[in-house]
Parts: structure tokens; sequence; C-alpha cells
DNA sequence: TCCATTGTTCGATGTGCATCGAAGCATCGC
DNA sequence: GCGATGCTTCGATGCACATCGAACAATGGA
């Protein structure tokens, strides 16, 4: 490995964390527990020749440790300043999610206890207004506004019934778009504008 | 611009940061002075028109910010976040500088007093004892031994006259080679070897 | 008005690299 | 021992993109 004296190298590091599926990877082992070659493959939707050659590449870059277990090898995150790096990155690549939570708890329409989030009467007016249905509550047992810790286990962006409906509310509407068989949801320029309006953001 | 709603985009982000010549401009700008277009094509050694490109992502990637001023653009980092972030990149991809740095003082060669570093008696007698030659502080007037704050503005690292003798020492000896017209110093993984084993690393 | 400077856009080129199929090792259970 | 599973290496393919030359637009100074 090559190493540079007088200028930082972060340029190798950040390329390490750029490439797609090598960020998938290391956002998966963010959760704290350490993961398998295979594991990490589907996690990132790749072969495990891929997935090898990739974690070949985030160990040699001091990113990840890997443990020899049998004829397992289980990965985990280098040391806590590269989850330190991790959370500052996701810090800055700020979800539309976290925008839309944000903006929903500066209109009041959810309130955000520490543990969950609820759904004020305010908010329940606002979301039958754009077209939500309350009568399938009954039907379901998942809660109907909870937040969750995403990925960095700061930020909080919606789950429950609501959050998957306003997600395939969005989806229907043609705002969004599912990449194939991928949890990605890619949303373009003049959508974002009309997102960003319905919620006043 | 696309976003990504399910999943974070740290990946988008750290891959605008992976470039080398990106990296460059990021860290002349981490000293907080926005700089013009010019200026940062001559800090990362290209043509304008590369420069050009490169600076119109960091923009849209939202890592940098612009201020149209006469026919200047300057240049500077978008928040703190962004710093913040970068010295998180900086404090992984850690400096060999830093490593003999920290050696030298967990063998109480020099000590750091929080301002300034000095040369113990120990580390006089090191220092003599491969090869480097007290003599030649009389006709300078630079401190013989003192840290500065290198691009993290946390990490110590050498200065003055004996950070200038290790350096060059090295580089007589081929364990470094410094790049053409350029600051960059690279260090290949035999010769790391030697100088890990010289500062018992 | 003319020129110099600063910055952008376009097209062409070359290269680095992610990806996967195929084949090869190592390890476990039987 | 033999198959199954987990992981790696090699080679080929294809694509994304950094780079620069050339041409162009905008601004400032003389």
């Amino acid at each position: 490995m090559n190493n540079t004296l007088s200028e930082p190298n972060i340029a190798v590091v950040a390329n390490l964390i750029g490439d797609n599926t090598r960020a998938k990877m290391l956002i998966a082992l963010l959760g704290g527990k350490a993961l398998t070659a295979t594991e990490l493959a589907l996690e990132a939707d790749i072969t495990s020749q891929t997935a090898s050659t990739h974690l070949a590449k985030l160990v040699d870059g001091q990113l990840l440790q890997v443990r020899k277990q049998g004829r397992h090898k289980y990965f985990q995150l280098m040391n806590l300043s590269v989850a330190q790096l991790l959370e500052s990155l996701l810090n800055i690549s700020v979800d539309l999610a976290v925008d839309i939570y944000d903006a929903l708890q500066n209109h009041n329409f959810i309130i955000d206890n520490g543990c969950e989030t609820l759904l004020t009467d305010l908010g329940q007016k606002f979301f039958i207004s754009i077209g939500f249905d309350f009568s399938e509550i009954k039907k379901s047992k998942r809660p109907i506004c909870k937040s969750c810790l995403d990925w960095s286990e700061r930020r909080n962006h919606l789950a429950g019934i609501l959050g998957q409906w306003m997600l395939d509310d969005m989806l229907n509407k043609g705002w969004l778009e599912r990449e194939f068989d991928s949890r990605i949801i890619n949303i373009t320029k003049a959508s974002l504008a009309k997102i960003k309006n319905r919620f006043n953001l």
C-alpha cells in the first residue's frame, strides 16, 4: 500500500467509500455486528467474487478488519474513527426522508418524544387533506407513525404505515422511481421541487 | 442533482472527494480562505478547463459554495459539516509524519507542551546517533524542533530544521521520492518497513 | 474599441475499475 | 473418502470519467 508523507491521502480513503456497493457494505456494518462475506454480498446485491475483491480493498485500506472463523470470514469496521467518518458522511448526504421528517416536525404535524414519534391532531388533518386514509389503520397492527433510527443511528426518518404510504404515494405519482429489485429510490430534479413544494420545504 | 430516499448517498459524496485533484482542492480550501478557480487549478496542477468541471461538480454536490465577484469566482467550503467531514477523513488517512511524530513522543525524544514541541536531551542524543548535526543550528534561525498545525489543524507533525532534515535524509536515502514539482512525497512499501524499523514503529 | 484575463462548454482520448463467469482452494459435515 | 459451502483468483468486458485542446463567453483595463 502506498502512503503519502506531505499530503494526506484522503482521496484514497474517500475513493474506497465512493463506490456504491462498497458504501452499502460499510453502512451495513455500521450497525456494529460483524458480517460474513456472503452476507455483505447479499446486502450489496452482487456476486460473491465481486464482494471478495471489494472486501479485500476495504481491509487493505484499513477501513475494515477481518476475523477468520472456520470457513467464514467476519468483517467489521476497523475502529471508531471509521464509524465516525461514515457518520460524518451521512451527516452531509442528507436524506430527503430526513428533510421531510424535519418539515413535518416544524409544522407540528408530528412530535418526537425521544423514543417514538406521535402524530398530532393537526398532522392527522393534514394527512387526511392530502388523501391519507386512516381507516386502514384498523386493518393492520403496524404503528401508524413511528420514528426509527436510520443508518446514522441519529437522524430520524418516518417509518410505520404513514411513512410507507407517503413513499407509495410518491411512487404512484411518479415523483420517485424505484431501482429494479432494490431498496434504492431515485428522485428527479423536477420531482424534488414538487415534493418540497408539497411539504413547504 | 439526483438524490436517494431510502438509501443514503454517501457514495456520491465520497466519490466527489475520492478524486485526487478534487481532494487537493478541498484541502486547499480547508484553510478557510476562499480561492478562485485558477488558484485552485494551480493548487491541483491541472488546466483551468479541468478545474472548472471539478468545481462545478463540487458545487453541485453541495460541498462548495461559490461567490461571483467581477470576473472571478471565489470558492469555499459549503459549511462546517463539510470541514468536519474532511477532518474525519484526515483523521483516518493518518500521515506517516504523524506516526513518526507520535513515535518520537512515545520515546520521550520530544515533548509537546501544547503550543510548541521541545527536543529532550534523550531526543538530542538519538538524533545525534543517527547522524544529525546540531552544529548547523547556529547557522540558522529556524527553530530546531517545532510542531506545526497541519491540514486537520489538530495533528502535529514535525516542522523546523529537524523535520526538514529528517525529510531530506530520507529523500537522500531513497526511502522517499518527491513527485515532480510538487509537495507530494511518495513512499514505497519496502521503504515504509525501513522507516518504521528505524523509528521502532 | 481592442486586448488580456477568467471561466465555461464540447468533443475526443485514454484509462482505471467494477462486474461476472469460470475455475480453483479451503473447510465443514457425513 | 465425497459433496457442499464459503471464499478467492484470473481473464474478459464494458462503462464511467478525468484530462486536455480548441473554441467561446464574460468581464475589466487601456
